[in-house]
DNA sequence: CCAAATGTATACAGATCGGTGTATTTTTAG
DNA sequence: CTAAAAATACACCGATCTGTATACATTTGG
């Protein structure tokens, strides 16, 4: 059994609840509760409530980008299928009956003035994101691929 | 001199602070003192911190509405320079130097789920004014002023 | 002018917040 | 097996939060 495995229980369990009730809306009580670990466990692996966050933050950007890279690479090896490969993703994500919006958009909607250092976390994993989709739409040959992935994450913004 | 006087510093101090700082992350006593008044008077008007945030909320669609309106139609009669001047107008938003993101968003990004009363303001305030966009473009003979409007109003959430 | 509404000042209650101290038990690794 | 690391249980701290109590001053409307 990996020493992390309770580590990941946290991390997971606040990702939920930050992303359904907001940063300041969850409290750290709350958190160690819901992830069956005492609050001192939570406090020994995060140090405080800012750098859980931050490693929430880093670990969902992570996941999720490794997860699209995969669905999408192994998907077709046309850059035009890979692009529309992504807007399916974004249409599932939306659909889903646990869709609360992105973690990210939450980030800079909310710590934007009181946190620097997570609002930097949460930009950077949006450009990434964006570059990302611009990295397929400009080996598909687009014209404006700066604009088209610019296009497509506004788009993500207004099902909440 | 209005019996509402305090009543308006209190919404404009608490609407400013709102944005800037989030809901949750603005006490009370912060938007008392930041308005120039006594907690007991807020408690007077407004009853509790959510019934100051809806009345915030309704007081900002209303006047932003009635601002919206009034320049659109006195900026000219051709629906598609009307257009054109929402997007001025956004344009101007997002430029000036104390913009920091739409509060309805905010709202719903923030409050729900522990508010569903709230959202349903948010939620309201966000559809009145892609009504508003829908109208005048449907009036400008657009071909699809159901997406245009969606269109425009995603642009906004991408500068924050 | 006078009563009612509104505002001030200040202290306080009860809950929750992020975070810690400490002693005990469980788990892991060599 | 054994020692160190990790997790638990639980009380506790100071700060802050929403909201209230009380007593006094000011403004307003009829």
């Amino acid at each position: 059994m990996r020493t992390s495995e309770k580590r990941d229980q946290i991390l997971a369990a606040a990702d939920n609840l930050f992303v359904k009730q907001g940063f300041n809306g969850t409290g750290v009580d709350q958190i160690a509760q819901e992830s069956g670990v005492t609050k001192r466990t939570l406090y020994r692996h995060f140090g405080s409530k800012d750098g859980l966050i931050r490693d929430v933050l880093e670990q969902h950007h992570k996941s999720m980008m490794d997860s699209i890279r995969a669905d999408v690479f192994s998907y077709s090896k046309d850059p035009v299928k890979r692009l529309e490969r992504c807007f399916e993703l974004y249409r599932q994500w939306f659909g889903s009956a646990t869709f609360s919006g992105c973690i990210f958009i939450k980030t800079l909607n909310e710590l934007s003035g009181s946190s620097p250092e997570l609002s930097r976390i949460a930009q950077d994993a949006k450009t990434a994101m964006r570059d990302f989709i611009r990295e397929i739409a400009a080996l598909g040959g687009a014209c404006e691929p700066e604009q088209l992935a610019e296009r497509l994450q506004l788009l993500l913004e207004g099902a909440i």
